[in-house]
DNA sequence: AGAAAATATATGACTTGTCACGAATTATTT
DNA sequence: AAATAATTCGTGACAAGTCATATATTTTCT
């Protein structure tokens, strides 16, 4: 009885209900529905990428930066950062040159047709947030966002730490 | 003095500030923290993969079941479980036979390399569940899955519902 | 000044996830 | 019984991430 050999459907929900408190299963769940939403509304606006988006939202509110920049703000790899660009700059979406003083450093900037795009996207992506804040109020944002530090936390301590102690389960 | 030439570090900073409390741009980071971490954690176990472990997991604890089955077990599409199968079992991790009643399913069992690369990793992973208890209490954890219950509604709603709405911002 | 270390970017290889569509099978309607 | 609809799975095409490594440049140390 411990390995039926025939699907066992009271034991498959059963799964599926204690699988819902599982933070580790349930976070890749919400945030493919989040980047799902986030293309779909996107589309809407222009049809921009979620990089292309973010790239330009950041450059349009803080002015040029690098490209280590971008990746910090987004807290996204810059690698990410580094294969997006080229083919928005041939979009005519920013401008990249080197910086004059540390010439490690790519300067991005936004450039016309990038700061259209951002225009066309913007006012739908708003709506996104304000939507958003519709469903939690500020408060709930807080403890939402302070769980989501807590958690990142742990998820960026050396694993070694955890695997070191004697105490399992 | 709106759209400086210049790298503006005080406004990179501000804007990296601002960026920590919007839920949508915290998702992706957390995600790829968490399964960077899984990914580290199954190396240590004997080094499957995510979606291996996570399958393994299922068919253990609840025996034989469909593809469609495990995909709403790990909430994920369909097609990330119809790709990875072939590879589990010409590892020998799973068996998977055409279901006799309805010719449509699949349906897939562990099967005995499966079982002894589920034994391997189990204990390693079930550290990092202590872990995660160390760090949240039950009743954070509830009221964590709580948001996440709430988001994962709000991300899931259909968009036009939101862009009819004649309010913005 | 020269050597060593650190940092910024680019790039290859990989994983996890989506969506859309076609083919096969089963269920429902007329 | 035939036609229609729904479901399951497979697969192609893509997006968004990661990590590791190489290269160029700057910084730091001796």
């Amino acid at each position: 009885m411990s390995k039926p050999t025939e699907r066992d459907i009271a034991r498959i929900r059963a799964r599926q209900a204690r699988e819902d408190f599982n933070i580790f299963s349930r976070l890749p769940a919400v945030y493919a529905a989040s980047r799902s939403q986030g293309q779909k509304f996107l589309q809407h606006g222009g049809g921009l990428s979620i990089v292309e988006w973010r790239t330009l939202w950041d450059l349009c509110e803080v002015g040029p930066m690098t490209i280590r920049d971008l990746a910090a703000i987004q807290r996204a790899d810059h690698s990410l950062l580094s294969r997006a660009l080229p083919e928005m700059r041939r979009k005519g979406f920013v401008t990249m040159r080197r910086d004059a003083e540390d010439g490690r450093q790519m300067i991005v900037e936004i450039a016309e047709a990038g700061r259209a795009a951002y225009e066309t996207a913007a006012p739908v992506m708003a709506r996104r947030r304000a939507a958003l804040r519709a469903v939690f109020s500020e408060e709930e944002v807080n403890q939402f966002v302070g769980y989501l530090d807590r958690l990142e936390d742990f998820l960026r301590t050396p694993i070694d730490e955890f695997l070191k102690e004697d105490t399992a389960e």
